[in-house]
DNA sequence: ATTTGTGCAAATCGTTTGCATCTGA
DNA sequence: TCAGATGCAAACGATTTGCACAAAT
């Protein structure tokens, strides 16, 4: 093994650990993948299918509970766009969306780019967790 | 029957014709429900449950395709805020919402109120169909 | 040795569908 | 009459969970 690989491998251990994880090979591989190139959006199934080509030994469940897990711990996060199926985003950055609604797919727009203005001031006793925007695009019908 | 509600019935028939639907028993009774008083935010399961609870008789099954079809004649617009559940508004115009994430409930902001700037343009050969934004508030930790 | 994670298959949840039966025009 | 609508139960796809086995500390 490279000694880069190695390396980085050690490093994304400490990621998990300081996540309370413990650094599994399944953990460490999806990470890998996750973590490794530039930013990605997947849903479970594709991360799994991707893994499985990528021959990376993983269940389908086991990729549910670590996508769950890595959110949670700040590495992911959740995108919600579509009813039926769920989203993840190696960004966890200040980001918003485009989804192009005729392929199921999300392109990152910057959080410089974008604002939004004018948000009333939520019901008493509530936070403004997040606000997320959502732009939907399709094909244009020519 | 009191003259106001038949002519209310009469009035809910002709836009239910108008949007190729026949005006059923089924049909009447649920636009009844959510044309009548102000807006309203509800899932299949709950405007299912309110219906059964006010003596109306309607299958889930029912509701679903009244609701699908609702939307597709422009009454209703389906509202994405959770990835397990599909929410639907009787507010079909500009505006977005608040979702209070503890609760699962949606609360209206007024299109007047609230503006997006900055939205770059859509990649080639795509069209902006809508922009969508949900203000994720959850109940202030004390 | 003990605790935690994994994989599989079964279970669950919201939603959709097939089909026999009704109902409105 | 008869196309279209309904209800039920079975089918569905995405996600979760129970449990025996494997791996990490």
């Amino acid at each position: 093994m490279p000694k880069k690989v190695r390396e980085q491998g050690i490093e994304t251990a400490k990621r998990l650990r300081a996540a309370g994880l413990r650094p599994t090979r399944q953990r460490l591989e999806l990470a890998g993948m996750l973590l490794s190139a530039g930013h990605r959006h997947m849903t479970a199934e594709s991360l799994h299918a991707d893994a499985v080509a990528g021959g990376i030994k993983v269940s389908l469940a086991t990729v549910y509970n670590t996508l769950h897990q890595f959110t949670e711990a700040g590495l992911l996060r959740q995108v919600v766009v579509d009813a039926s199926r769920s989203y993840f985003d190696t960004n966890t950055g200040d980001h918003q969306h485009f989804f192009v609604e005729d392929e199921g797919t999300l392109i990152d727009i910057p959080g410089e780019a974008i604002a939004v203005s004018g948000v009333p001031a939520p019901p008493k006793g509530m936070d403004v967790d997040r606000i997320d925007v959502v732009v939907r695009v399709r094909k244009t019908v020519t």
